[in-house]
DNA sequence: GCGACAG
DNA sequence: ATCTTGTCGC
């Protein structure tokens, strides 16, 4: 549903000097804004948009699931394809961009804010594959990846909620924060058209505590998996 | 000063 | 990301 803006058309690239280029063009078109996570305002539609591969890197699949507000399934689309090129740190987006943004395209419904498995606006030159995806669309994206980009100063207290905002390196665009209690923190970032305060309350809204990650993205997950694995089916 | 750094 | 064995928790 949602389509890629047309005056951008697709920024892809082939080598990493031009992608720097592309990178740094986009990050001055990206938006800080509210997007409150509770309320008549409020995404009441979310998705998550996640790339599997199979073990030999050569076939990817993209993933994307659009969840309602009681976390129900209300569509999802899987778009297999062949990764650009292969992963360099910072470039994420020239490996999988294009294979997410066609899965978002795929959808029937539009999500009123996507989750995306990769960074936002804390990236080296502010556009981590999360604000690439949103910017290109002009949708509210979101940046929640596992691992930081660079050091954290800090890990969040044990309890779900728990968040600590990183200064380090990045100022305030980023935090890394528990969305299931016991668990590894994951790092949030706005994308696009949010603020790192809506985005860290939409984590929470969109989560419930039984997983790491929002549920529309670990939804995403387990269905690229599912893909994987009906072609490439477990072995033992 | 150099290296490391999302998936 | 993917592979891999065992273990803990619901």
């Amino acid at each position: 549903m949602p389509s890629v803006r047309p005056d951008l058309a697709h920024e892809w690239v082939v080598s990493a000097e031009e992608g720097h280029v592309i990178q740094r063009r986009l990050a001055e078109k990206v938006v800080l804004a509210p997007l409150p996570a509770e309320g008549a305002d409020a995404p009441r539609l979310a998705a998550g948009v996640d790339v599997g591969y199979s073990k030999d890197g050569h076939r990817a699949w993209a993933c994307a699931v659009v969840m309602d507000e009681a976390m129900r399934i209300v569509d999802r689309v899987v778009v297999p394809g062949v990764p650009d090129r292969g992963y360099s740190t910072g470039m994420l987006a020239f490996r999988e961009g294009r294979l997410t943004l066609e899965a978002l395209e795929a959808l029937t419904i539009e999500p009123h804010v996507v989750f995306c498995d990769g960074h936002g606006v804390v990236h080296e030159r502010g556009l981590g594959l999360a604000s690439h995806v949103g910017v290109l669309l002009d949708i509210p994206v979101i940046g929640v990846p596992k691992t930081p980009f660079h050091a954290v100063d800090r890990l969040p207290d044990k309890p779900r909620g728990s968040y600590f905002v990183l200064t380090k390196e990045w100022g305030a665009q980023g935090a890394s924060i528990r969305l299931r209690t016991g668990t590894k923190p994951v790092y949030v970032s706005p994308g696009h058209r949010v603020d790192l305060d809506s985005a860290i309350a939409l984590c929470l809204r969109w989560s419930t505590g039984r997983h790491r990650v929002p549920e529309p993205l670990q939804a995403a997950d387990t269905l690229s998996k599912r893909a994987r694995n009906e072609v490439s089916p477990p072995v033992p």
